[in-house]
DNA sequence: GATCGTTGTTTTAAGCATAAAATAACTTCA
DNA sequence: TGAAGTTATTTTATGCTTAAAACAACGATC
């Protein structure tokens, strides 16, 4: 009864990384269950956002980059930053702006240069938003030993640094 | 010289992940450095798809997936499968029709499914995107050992059951 | 066999994202 | 100093994505 009220149109999460044989690269294995698993946590990280919050995932990543840097950060910084297209943070700043969450301004010494900071209350929701978001990520990952989510985050920060590497050389000084 | 020419605006991918002093839950710097990984690989493949075949990743998925099944399969199905609201496939679908890589036609059973099939055209393409895919991920993981790899497709499964299993939790039966 | 709840898909409105081009301010260097 | 190149940001055009509501067909039950 109350289920129809509450339904909305989430995918269902079951039932994927079908098909591909075991006879597939393991290099195809691994990226499809690692896109598996970081989709996995984000749904429930955005759907938590929007429940408790009323807002995004993209929003909070602003925010949570500009208290983790403690001072103002520049757009191509956030662009940086966030790993998205500079043009994108125009727009996601505008609404944060409009929001009273955060400020921006043009730099003295660049006036190329807009420096985005957090406001008073960006900076008070941010910390509730991220009090949640651990309990969230933290209860998504309950399953796991202590000793898989170390061995996971150093095996994981093995695949960072090959990725960046192998980027490296078709990026630059071939 | 060149490199003007070549330039664009995707974000470099250095120096994120920043902040989050050591004191921070292990689940949340997983969490994190699982979706740097993630989106890196992810601007590889896009961009690779963009460079030689004009296409983008969601539409590869939904050829990916018809390939896979190796059968037609409803627009809720690939919705489910690919992770996405079915919002989504409507025009993802539409615009693969129109390019005339799927065929869409109404189930005969029930008539209010919407079957998607692979035409030759979209097979055919689906070949070449995924062979080059193949490589490209196959270079980006190259850095780490096939132990590495074994170790880390087996955990990110560990995370993947823990993750779906945190879910069924709240999702149903509560 | 009409009604009620459910399921599959589309529509809507808003926001996020990209790539590429445009704008504007800075730097260099002749 | 002024033309050429570089860097920071915005704009443009298009596409992807979501959540929620609307629509349409199904299934069960009375």
């Amino acid at each position: 009864m109350e289920d129809a009220s509450r339904r909305t149109d989430t995918p269902r999460t079951d039932d994927f990384e079908t098909g591909l044989g075991a006879g597939d690269g393991l290099e195809l294995r691994v990226w499809l269950r690692l896109l598996t698993c970081s989709t996995l946590i984000e749904h429930g990280v955005r759907h938590g956002l929007h429940r408790s919050f009323e807002t995004t995932l993209p929003r909070f990543d602003v925010l949570a980059q500009l208290q983790r840097a403690g001072k103002p950060l520049s757009m191509g910084e956030l662009s940086r930053r966030l790993m998205v297209t500079n043009g994108n943070i125009t727009g996601l700043v505008d609404r944060l702006k409009n929001e009273g969450l955060v400020d921006r301004r043009r730099s003295d010494g660049d006036r190329r240069v807009q420096m985005v900071s957090l406001e008073p209350a960006g900076a008070e929701l941010f910390e509730r938003m991220a009090a949640d978001n651990r309990r969230w990520v933290t209860e998504m990952m309950a399953g796991l030993s202590r000793e898989e989510k170390e061995s996971l985050f150093a095996l994981l920060g093995r695949l960072k640094s090959a990725v960046l590497d192998a980027g490296a050389e078709d990026g630059e000084t071939g």
